[in-house]
DNA sequence: ATTTAATTTGCAACATTGTTGCAAATTTAT
DNA sequence: ATAAATTTGCAACAATGTTGCAAATTAAAT
C-alpha cells in the first residue's frame, strides 16, 4: 500500500492525468477509497474523514470521478449506490467493470472480486447486450 | 390475460392466499403490475392511477407485497428501485429470482427475463453466495 | 345483517437524500 | 505575483422515505 508520502503521490498523479485540479477534498476522498477495503455509500464520506465534507461537495465529487472513469457504481435492492475504484483498464469514454460484486450479508460490506469474471448470458433472441452487472450476496470470507 | 372481472378475481385469491386483506389499493397496484409490461418504479405508481394513491400507503404496500413474496425488487445504479411480480415459485419465506433481468436504454423499461435462468458463478475460496443478482442492460426486442 | 375487532389508509410532521445558483476560496496557468 | 479557471460551501429548495395516530375500511362473529 506504501506511505502515506506515496498514497498523496499516487493521488496527485491520478487526478492530473484525469485532468482535475489537485483539492484537498479529492484527494481525502480517494485515500478513503484507497483505505477502504469495500465499497463506499455516499453516507460514509461524511462520516469517516474527520473533519466532515460538505455534502454537496461529496455528490459533485463522486461524479466528476464517474464521469473520468476513476469509480463505478455499485447497484443495490436498497435505495443507496455503492462507489468502488476501477482499476486501470478503465477510462473517460471506456467503462466498463469486468469483474462482479460480492455482498456480505453478515457484515454489510461490498467488494469487488476483481479475479471472477462477468459470466457469459445467452439473452433471448433481439435483445442486445452492452453491460452485464453482476452482484452476488452471501457471506464473506472474514465472515465465515 | 382475461377480462377486467376475471383478473380483479385472480387480485382477490392471490391478497386472500397472502394472508392479506382485500382493499382497493392493494387491487389497484397489482392491476397495474399485471397491466405493465415492465418493472414499475415507486413513482410510476403515483403517476400511473388516474386518481393518486397517497404516497404513504404506496410505500406501505409494496414493502407487504415484498415480505408477502408477491413482488420482488430489482437492483440498480441510480437511486430507484424497480419492482416486479413474482411468479408462482415464490412465497414468504422462500424467495429467490431464477431470471435475470434487462434493462433497455433506449426505452428505459425493465423486464424479467424469465427464460434465461441466473450463471453459475464461481466465487473464490471462502465464499459462500446465497443469491445472485444479474441485470443486463443493452436495447430489447421491441427497440432494435 | 349488524355489530365488533382487526387491519389499512390518509394526513401531518419529520428525516434523509439529492439538486441548483451563486459568491468566496482555492488551484492552475501566465 | 497576478489573472483566469476551477472548485468549494452555503442557502434554499426538491424529491424521497419514515413514523404516529385518528378515521375509514375490511374481516370476523354473532
Amino acid at each position: 500500500m506504501g506511505t502515506k508520502q506515496q498514497i498523496t503521490e499516487r493521488i496527485g498523479s491520478l487526478l492530473r492525468e484525469s485532468k482535475l485540479s489537485v483539492t484537498e477534498t479529492r484527494t481525502r476522498i480517494l485515500e478513503l477509497f484507497m483505505k477502504s477495503s469495500g465499497a463506499l455509500e455516499h453516507s460514509d464520506f461524511e462520516k469517516l474523514a474527520g473533519k466532515s465534507f460538505d455534502r454537496v461537495t461529496v455528490y459533485r465529487t463522486l461524479q466528476t470521478f464517474l464521469d473520468k472513469g476513476i469509480i463505478h457504481k455499485i447497484p443495490t435492492t436498497d435505495t443507496s449506490v455503492r462507489y468502488a475504484l476501477c482499476k486501470s483498464e478503465c477510462s473517460e469514454h471506456d467503462h466498463h467493470d469486468h469483474h462482479i460484486h460480492f455482498k456480505c450479508e453478515e457484515c454489510g460490506n461490498t467488494i469487488c472480486l476483481e479475479e471472477t469474471d462477468v459470466p457469459q448470458i445467452h439473452l433471448p433472441k433481439g435483445y442486445a447486450a452492452h453491460n452485464v452487472e453482476v452482484v452476488v450476496s452471501g457471506v464473506c470470507k472474514s465472515c465465515k
